[in-house]
DNA sequence: CTGGGTTAAACCCAG
DNA sequence: CTGGGTTAAACCCAG
């Protein structure tokens, strides 16, 4: 293990466990996550870890578009009202100290993936992450202006890249799905939070605690609930076949059902369904239906039950509103006339009003009536001479304009949407094997549970990413992760020694290999090149090498404006013989410094319009340095931002270097 | 006048009038189109005259955006139906001969502006204009397959820039509206045709005859005629206040009425609205209103009414639907027996209907029924015991989904659209004062004529392009249009002379100032230039040095990427005592010319990679040669591209010579 | 491929 | 500025 990193926690850094250290986090009772920590920390009795105290609304906030350029809003907490409102918020349990927490979107099912979709607010926001230091006192942080600013279809790419730039993959997936654009969902986010604790070097955020995951959050626009505004009549004979019109917030037509039902002392005692085509869906807002039969024709009061939508791919169901079956004699006038030229039969009557409405079908509309949606099944003698019982409408109108009703639509995540609610990253750990079930505790740089990961990234990827998805680009990711860990190069080479003779700059060591790469060589390696992969300045690209279908997506993709200072180089038949990806990944490693340092080299300052006077120090350091440790400092970074309370040094040159810590944000420095 | 031109058109040329000339085009009596020609010909009978004969329908056809990737469609002719389609077309009259026809978008309203929707199709279309050599036998040109792929409002000013380098500005506005992209509605064009008869030189089409537009044509998907497409119930009582949902095509909730009228003989007698907010209207698609009251209370058997949509702001219909008034006999169950109960008493009971309803008006909708909807004026004595009637309904459902419906929609133009109709050409010279009722008809090579057009689009500008239309911008349209006649200069040349001593690059000749303009002297503007103005490659803009607003104009208005080719230079001090607008015109044309040239020796082939070996000729002339002829030919244009009949020579480095002809199409050349 | 409905991206109004 | 409805631009399904 680093000096820097205290994944072992300690116990003497640890303040005593407060009273909420009883409490539920990320919905596990607290003998669940007790049993979870001492099962993966065995002697430390108590580890830090995150809480979410105040979780963010599902959807109580449209995402916005670049484009609209405004502001993105503040995502309001789950238990936010108008009088007393409230944020998102976290609080880090068995810690005191200074910590810093980096917020940012992920997607909303597992594995959690970056998210292309950006936080912006006025505190701590920048490159669509929210960075802020939190309270050392109350050990909380208050996210009281968190907007989500959407991205694009177009832009996915384009938006992945730059978080990969900012080393911003809390769950290590990489980045890979960036090249399967329509495999993420744009209306869902979750927010992260990742916490560092400052480490033995004050003024250096290097701790991470494990990354926490919020409820999802859903785009307020896209995910409308299934709301009822309106019906033109909410009362109709026992006989059913009434048409009525029902106009309703965007649904489906192929995925939406008019639900009659009656409820007994809360159980359910009978259902229907509304009778119509999906042609009978206008414009994605109105629904005209015939109502469904009542379950007998013999009432001689109004039978109360209640009308709902219902999306039968989930199951969802709007608000129940009130309906009522009125006996036949409350049927218009024409009806009732009928029926006493028939003498009141109501069978016949039944058998008429069903070929009269046909007729009324429609001239234009041939389609039979759909009698399967009727419940037929208990249909008892009827009285021939109903009582004559008015129906007590309940007002023909149940959802007023939003100006007319103060009252908040349902917010809670809870309610219809989380019905494949994702559990934390803890809750899957305890979902899992008991194996598998540590995953999350473990410190990321240990090397069972890279392995862990990728395994886990093949397993959710097929089911995830959508049939197109190439199995071959989830090695990619695990590879891609690899190269956040630098520092552990040197603890692991005595694994990697055996392998590298694979490697044309076969350099087993991790400090001295810039000696053997000067420009010249660099040069001569893009002469010898013959692949047409374009340069896009971005490190990652280099796994291409090492993957013809993310070579083939990148030559696909649009390309892109190409930096003409980053220079690649076609290692492909270096690695025709490597098998394992244990091994590639670490040759990977050298690549990628190698390419790095390059960078380094050729292009100090290319690309980066605020690389002015604001990193005063690091910007020429040698390739030997990677033991040090002077990041920027929050002063520095003040200088360089000065709305910013911490910045994620993401690009200054200095992120090149790679000496990034445990997790993707490299160096988090802070400076009193 | 100039060899190529015969706007004179020889008499002996044209061949004797068939019977078809007495026929309407452009919806004016042949007397009075007669009477035009003979007011603006004098000696000459008969000119030959584009007659479109069959329409383009008026919204048959969405328009198509190029991201859609896929064919735009046909529009149909307006006499176009399943069985026999039709398609646009035009005929010439008076003429036989070889002709070629030019079709493309311009503006709905006058002034006929070049429109940026693109015609695309198989036959002819490039560069986003239409161009078929017509029919010698019939003289008449079929557009069979012709689509409109429209731009989005970004790609405005470089879809208009497209158009003006291939100079298709048929009515020679010029296209300085390209800068007011807003103002231009992008939801209609009309087709202009403009014909280039063959001139003595066989296989030059230099003989325009005067553009012709077509109606308009409106996008399918836009402009959705109002169409009911169901009603929950189409009777209602007498009493009114009946509450009805109607679903419709998409409206403007603050532009829609529902209107009920009833008709005695072919004879509005009575009218009423149907009473609701536009809180009432339902995502654009539905409307919940209740029924306005009968003109009477007093009636036995049903009244049969209509119904309809009605949009205030242009008087605008749709089709009506019959509705049918009941007695209040006929009202529900509940109502009845309550009427029972006070004895039956008619205003009682519409006193205590008009309560009850005012209780249903939703809990949450607080507002007032509006009684100003009703027509009160002519309410009989009520009978005691009116007669229990049966009301006999129409049918619920009044329009199938399409599926279902084989009637086609309205199509043609002049139905609901064409309130204002814009006439063609000849009909604004008939409307204007008898000199500028000669206007379309004389050469646009006449300086009078210049100078009445840059009038005329003066008078059309306040009016077409809205308040922050700034008439100085007219200037410029004007100017521009100038350029377009370089071969006038030296006929000019008299009339320039005088003003010339303002020009610092003071050359009287169109034909010799090259050999002054040396590379040096170049570079040496450009340095001494302080003036910011982005240069973005487009000859017109130095009209900017005239107008301060166009050039406020150019620096707000994006830019674009600059193209590091064209020099600009500032000379805005040398003009500052021009005070007539024609030696600004004139000193203008000077300043393009070097301008082009400079742009001719500086980057011969930048920005043209359709510029190979096509242009076998005329790719180095000098400036001395503007008396040559040697266009390209058709052979030539078909090796550049051999799917295209004629090829407007947009591309060709040629176009920067300026030698343009009569009209904007520079040289159609064609080789037999 | 087509017609045409639906979704995603921009735009813009009213409070 | 905000919330949120509407329009314009893309996308995509069904025949």
């Amino acid at each position: 293990m680093f000096p820097n990193q205290n994944n072992g926690a300690a116990p003497g850094q640890l303040p005593a466990a407060d009273g909420q250290q009883s409490l539920n986090y990320n919905g596990l009772p607290a003998q669940q996550q007790q049993q979870q920590l001492s099962q993966s920390t065995k002697n430390v009795r108590k580890k830090p870890y995150v809480k979410i105290t105040e979780q963010p609304a599902g959807k109580a906030l449209r995402f916005r578009y670049e484009c609209e350029g405004r502001s993105a809003g503040s995502i309001p907490g789950v238990n936010s009202t108008p009088e007393n409102k409230t944020y998102p918020t976290i609080e880090i349990v068995g810690y005191k100290g200074r910590a810093v927490v980096v917020v940012s979107c992920v997607t909303k099912d597992t594995p959690y993936r970056p998210h292309p979709h950006n936080l912006v607010g006025k505190e701590g926001c920048k490159k669509g992450v929210c960075t802020l230091e939190i309270n050392s006192e109350t050990m909380r942080a208050v996210f009281s202006n968190l907007g989500i600013q959407c991205v694009k279809k177009k832009d996915i790419e384009a938006a992945l890249k730059a978080r990969e730039e900012i080393r911003v993959d809390p769950f290590k997936t990489g980045f890979s799905h960036r090249f399967q654009p329509s495999s993420i969902d744009l209306n869902s986010v979750r927010l992260c939070f990742q916490v560092f604790m400052e480490s033995e070097q004050k003024g250096r955020f290097t701790s991470p605690l494990p990354p926490v995951v919020s409820e999802p959050i859903f785009d307020k626009k896209a995910m409308s609930d299934l709301v009822i505004c309106r019906l033109c009549s909410c009362s109709a004979t026992v006989l059913g076949n009434t048409q009525i019109i029902l106009l309703c917030e965007k649904v489906a037509k192929e995925d939406i059902a008019v639900r009659f039902f009656e409820e007994k002392n809360g159980q359910s005692v009978w259902e229907a369904f509304g009778d119509f085509q999906h042609t009978d869906v206008h414009k994605q807002t109105a629904i005209t239906f015939k109502t469904p039969r009542y379950h007998t024709l013999e009432i001689t009061e109004p039978a109360k039950v209640f009308i709902q939508l219902r999306r039968p791919s989930d199951g969802v169901t709007s608000e129940a509103l009130p309906f009522e079956y009125v006996p036949m004699d409350s049927d218009p006038a024409h009806l009732r006339r009928k029926r006493q030229k028939t003498g009141g039969d109501p069978m016949h009557l039944l058998l008429q009003q069903q070929q009269k409405q046909q007729l009324q079908n429609d001239h234009q509309d041939a389609r039979q009536t759909n009698m399967n949606c009727w419940n037929t099944q208990n249909i008892p003698p009827i009285k021939t001479e109903p009582r004559d019982t008015s129906p007590q409408p309940f007002g023909l109108t149940y959802r007023a304009p939003p100006e007319l009703t103060p009252s908040p639509q349902p917010l809670s995540p809870s309610s219809n949407y989380n019905h494949n609610s994702t559990p934390s990253p803890y809750n899957i750990a305890s979902a899992g094997t008991p194996t598998n079930g540590q995953q999350q505790l473990m410190s990321p740089n240990h090397p069972q549970q890279q392995q862990q990961q990728q395994q886990q990234q093949q397993q959710y990827g097929a089911t995830d990413l959508g049939s197109n998805y190439n199995p071959f680009a989830q090695q990619v990711l695990a590879q891609q992760q690899q190269h956040q860990h630098q520092h552990q190069q040197q603890q692991q080479q005595h694994q990697q020694s055996l392998q590298f003779h694979a490697n044309p700059f076969g350099n087993p060591g991790g400090n001295s290999w810039e000696s053997k790469f000067s420009a010249t060589a660099v040069a001569a390696a893009a002469a010898s090149a013959t692949g047409a992969a374009p340069p896009n300045g971005n490190s990652n690209n280099l796994s291409n090498l090492n993957n013809p279908f993310t070579m083939h997506n990148l030559l696909t993709s649009g390309g892109g404006p190409s930096n003409g200072n980053n220079l690649h180089w076609n290692l492909t038949t270096n690695h025709l013989h490597n098998q394992h990806t244990l091994h590639q990944q670490q040759q990977l490693q050298q690549q990628q410094q190698q390419q790095q340092q390059q960078y380094d080299n050729n292009a100090p300052s290319n690309n980066n319009p605020n690389n002015g006077n604001a990193n005063l120090n690091n910007n020429n350091n040698t390739a030997g340095n990677q033991a040090d440790n002077n990041g920027p400092t929050l002063s520095n970074l003040l200088s360089f931002d000065s709305g910013q309370l911490v910045h994620i040094n993401s690009e200054d040159q200095q992120m090149l270097r790679l000496n990034s810590e445990d997790l993707q944000i490299s160096n988090l420095s802070i400076s009193t």
